[in-house]
Formats: structure tokens, sequence, C-alpha cells
DNA sequence: GCCAACGTTGGC
DNA sequence: GCCAACGTTGGC
């Protein structure tokens, strides 16, 4: 099982949304960094859900209900792929992007290291330690 | 609103 | 294939 972080601007998606509709087409991604990543994506991985521009924080768990597919909002011919999502768990506390960058055992954290890319993997460790960070420690992570 | 960090574009 | 110009992202 892999572990991704994907943001999203509140105004935009919010994790709210996420929850309201159950599930959500992953499109839109035009950077080749962030689509690759995509496509390495597996139906169960699980994806924190940070909101950019305002928030600045992850606030709760995804996952990864279908593996990567050709975008449909993609023009014809464009090499563009999404997946689908489903909430998992959101965070009883947000975990913000300025603890993140507080405490340097995020240093490496992609998030925390360039800030543009829009879907970046997690390592498990960093993965269960926002986790904590949110609050959620009831949580069973598969190997 | 500013601007640093990137990514893309296009002339050469 | 280089690189200057430009556009976008997103934290501040």
């Amino acid at each position: 099982m892999n572990f991704w972080l994907v943001k999203s601007e509140p105004t935009e998606y919010s994790y709210s949304n996420l929850e309201i509709e159950g599930t959500v087409v992953w499109s839109g991604v035009r950077n080749y960094q962030a689509r690759n990543y995509l496509r390495q994506m597996s139906v169960g991985d699980l994806v924190l859900f940070y909101h950019s521009k305002e928030g600045l924080e992850v606030v709760g768990c995804a996952c990864v209900s279908r593996a990567a597919y050709a975008d449909p909002t993609a023009e014809q011919d464009n090499d563009w792929s999404a997946v689908d999502l489903e909430p998992v768990i959101r965070f009883p506390t947000p975990v913000k992007l300025k603890r993140l960058k507080l405490n340097p055992k995020f240093s490496d954290l992609l998030l925390v290291r360039s800030s543009r890319l829009s879907v970046s993997p997690v390592s498990r460790a960093h993965f269960i330690s926002i986790l904590r960070l949110g609050g959620v420690h009831q949580f069973f992570i598969p190997d």
C-alpha cells in the first residue's frame, strides 16, 4: 500500500464536498509529475487531503476507489489521467502546514519542500505521523 | 496583492 | 537544445 497527498483549494473543492458526494473524479491535473504519481496509485491507497490557499491544512484522509484512467476533462489526444477518491476519515484536528514546517521530522515531506506539486507521495512514517497529529489514533493501517 | 518557485513556450 | 519571456501556483 502506498500513501499520497492531494491538494485542493477548498473554495473549489473541499473535503466537505467529498463527504457529501461520497466519491469524486480527481481530474484536471495538468502537471506531468503529478500525473505520473496519479498513475502509480492503486485502489485502497490512502490519500491525505490538503486545503491550499485557504486553510493551509491537512483536513482528512481519502482513499483511491478507482485507479488511473483517461481524464474525462482532458482534450482529445491529451494524455492526462484521473483517479476516483472516496472519503475515509476527517481529522478531529486539521494539521496546519505551519505545524509541519516547524517539525524537522517533516523537512523532506514534498508538501513542505515543493509546495506547488498538487499530487505527491508520502512515506508511511509521515502518513502515520500526520494522522496522529490530526487526532486519529484508532485507525488501522494494513501493511 | 506580492513574489518566489516552477513549468511551459517559442525564437534562435 | 538553450534560454529569455511568460504564465501559474500557492504561501505569505
